[in-house]
DNA sequence: TCGTAGTTGCGAAGAAGTTGCAACTGGGTA
DNA sequence: TACCCAGTTGCAACTTCTTCGCAACTACGA
């Protein structure tokens, strides 16, 4: 009778569409509010990294008179189930993605110019950390500044 | 009858203590002030990151007058001249430190405690990605994240 | 359909940092 | 040595980003 594995209690696999995030929300205990909807429905729409006020009017295209701290909320409790990360790109404010979209940032700090990196500039990195230190590195979580080529010849 | 070097436009040694920073302060056309020197004897006198606040409070032992927006004002007018950078450590505000004292941070995610990175943790990421992406690393202002031995274990 | 725990909107508050402005002062110049 | 003024300061108000308290609302299992 279970509409659900019942054993579904870890992700194993990412919700591939905003409705199967829904889904998933409502597994887990959550409540599926059309404000979440929306919210999902703008992450799954983009692979770009969004702040909470882009975010916002996304949803606010749907429905404008969901507030800015109910966004937050619900930030949070997508990232607690998982479903989202955010991300500290330096300057300005924080970022969010699903956690299937996240990646790592070179960030130049003179133009403010942001390079998506892919995880393999990382590898060494994350087996250095793990052996030397025994930190494990969310290469996902990760703004390296730096200076980007064009500022270097500018 | 020049008090110093002419020639002595780019910092080519860092300065050792806070009097030879007021020195060069000066010789770069910027003022030395109290609240200055008060701040430069701060900075010399850890090796941590600190914020602007608790740049403020050491500060405020020599001076209790200066205000919190000068210590912003100055620590911007140290890092224009290369005296100073500062770190985004995730969460919370940004710290400042001499450039000298600079060092990346693995950063916790679960309970927020900051390991310094030797530099050596980010050679080969230095190189690739310069070469795949003309891109030059600061590894000095950089912040790590992901977990600690500690948090995987519990 | 009902009850209630989870959610929401709203306004206010908090934290960190910035800005405008009048008053002050370091340090080059006469 | 005294003077002058561009650079600096203190202060208060402001901005931006995020969180919080609370009463009203609603999703959803029974």
């Amino acid at each position: 009778m279970s509409r659900t594995p019942l054993h579904a209690e870890v992700i194993t696999t990412a919700p591939a569409s905003a409705e199967e995030a829904v889904a998933l929300l409502r597994q887990r205990g959550s409540r599926a509010t059309p404000s979440r909807r929306f919210l999902l429905e703008a992450l799954y729409a983009t692979d770009q990294h969004l702040t909470a006020d882009e975010l916002a009017a996304g949803v606010h295209e749907r429905s404008p008179e969901v507030h800015l701290s109910t966004i937050y909320r619900n930030l949070d409790e997508l990232q607690r189930l998982g479903l989202v990360t955010h991300t500290h790109l330096g300057h300005g404010p924080v970022t969010y993605q699903l956690a299937s979209h996240a990646h790592a940032h070179l960030i130049c700090n003179t133009c403010g110019h942001r390079v998506e990196a892919p995880d393999g500039l990382f590898v060494e990195l994350e087996a250095r950390a793990l052996t030397d230190h025994g930190f494990r590195v969310d290469p996902h979580h990760l703004a390296v500044f730096g200076t980007c080529a064009d500022c270097q010849s500018g």
